[in-house]
DNA sequence: AGGGTGACGATCA
DNA sequence: ATGATCGCCACCC
């Protein structure tokens, strides 16, 4: 159950992010997203920082946004406005059978 | 039990 | 882009 989700967000990657409605949906909950923001309240040991409202926006207030954004921008992570930048840094799930870092092909794979 | 409340998200004016 | 609304759902009085 929550446990799931605090998987989920522990799966984030350092220089990544993610967004409460997907690492929800990864868990297996989707439409939880308040869920997930419950979690990271609670949560200890977590990658807070790295999990951001839909479409990248910080939806933390005050202080805590100011350090979810510097933390953020110290493992790499770059904004574009007040929203990150999505198209670079977010996270998605991995899929089971892993990629395949040494290709298994010899002729295919290359080129276009 | 019942009502209010979010670190949400999609939609609409 | 901004603000209001509504659906959601576990928690907390």
């Amino acid at each position: 159950m929550l446990l799931r989700i605090e998987q989920a967000i522990r799966a984030i990657p350092r220089g990544k992010v993610s967004t409460y409605g997907a690492v929800a949906k990864m868990a297996g909950y989707p439409g939880a997203a308040r869920m997930v923001a419950r979690v990271l309240r609670r949560g200890f040991g977590l990658p807070w920082q790295r999990v951001l409202g839909a479409g990248g926006q910080i939806q933390l207030t005050g202080d805590s946004a100011i350090e979810q954004r510097l933390r953020l921008e110290a493992e790499g992570v770059r904004f574009r406005g007040r929203k990150v930048d999505m198209k670079t840094h977010e996270f998605k799930k991995p899929l089971s059978k892993r990629v395949r870092k040494r290709p298994t092909n010899r002729s295919a794979g290359k080129k276009s």
